[in-house]
DNA sequence: GGTCTTTTTAGACTACGTCCAATTATCGGC
DNA sequence: GCCGATAATTGGACGTAGTCTAAAAAGACC
């Protein structure tokens, strides 16, 4: 159920990012770029094949790193199965340091959030903020 | 380097968990209950290793679910190496649902995150809040 | 049409994690 | 102390997600 002019449509949104739009490529985005999902590579990979049954695996990848560096898509990295562990059981926030990757423990007391109550719809368990960013002056002179 | 209270200090700490205090759990927890590290299970595998050579990556794995059932450890799912890609590049919240694992975007202007401008020693690149919880009535009549 | 560059491909390889059946350690009662 | 029941541990097979590489295919340009 494909439109000739989405397809179109999509190739220039790549151009217009800077990037060439073969039909690969094309077809991931067709995917990636509209979907309410958050899916990780492989299920974008999954899903693209049922449509483009020749592609491998590390074009696809290739492709959402690049859709990336081109600002189509953005990287989270908070899904189930990647996990790491903290022995401070208490709630607090967590600093990601951009440069080395390393995760710092922020006071519960540092940030606060406003409004999480008023969410519409939800039982909320626990929160954090997830902040990024880079440890300022100490070692650089 | 062990000191012999130490192992008795763990041991009773996972007794007042309700833990069996086995020596495998001793040393595992010897290392991850105390360090500032947030280190994935394979890597609590690697370190425990080296004081106790025969341990077994499935004792470290299912010890560390069983810490984490007994609330002597949190898991955090927001470490490098697993990422799912959101084709909303604007700033935004999100929400993961507790029951399915989906995770939702919850628009920027429904929460306010205060001082995090305040933090010292960073330069912060973005932050997001992550919400954990379930959907509520919707469905379930 | 030829050549130079970019893109894609298949498959080998690694890392991380799960699962299971068999073995070993521990506990409580005698 | 010994014994049976229960709990814990082991190693290895298995699965999945992701990376890497060398070679092939496609596209751009003259």
């Amino acid at each position: 159920m494909k439109q000739r002019s989405d397809e179109h449509h999509l190739a220039e949104q790549l151009e217009k990012a800077g990037i060439r739009p073969s039909a690969q490529r094309v077809a991931i985005a067709g995917y990636v770029l509209s979907t309410a999902d958050h899916p990780s590579a492989d299920e974008v990979w999954q899903r693209v094949k049922t449509d483009f049954p020749m592609v491998s695996r590390a074009t696809v990848y290739n492709t959402l790193q690049l859709f990336t560096e081109h600002g189509l898509l953005r990287q989270l990295v908070l899904a189930e199965g990647c996990v790491v562990f903290d022995p401070k059981v208490e709630p607090h926030h967590h600093f990601v340091d951009d440069a080395t990757g390393a995760i710092e423990d922020i006071p519960w007391a540092a940030l606060r959030v406003a409004k999480v109550d008023d969410l519409e719809g939800v039982d909320v368990r626990e929160y954090m903020v997830v902040v990024r960013g880079r440890r300022r002056g100490k070692k650089a002179p």
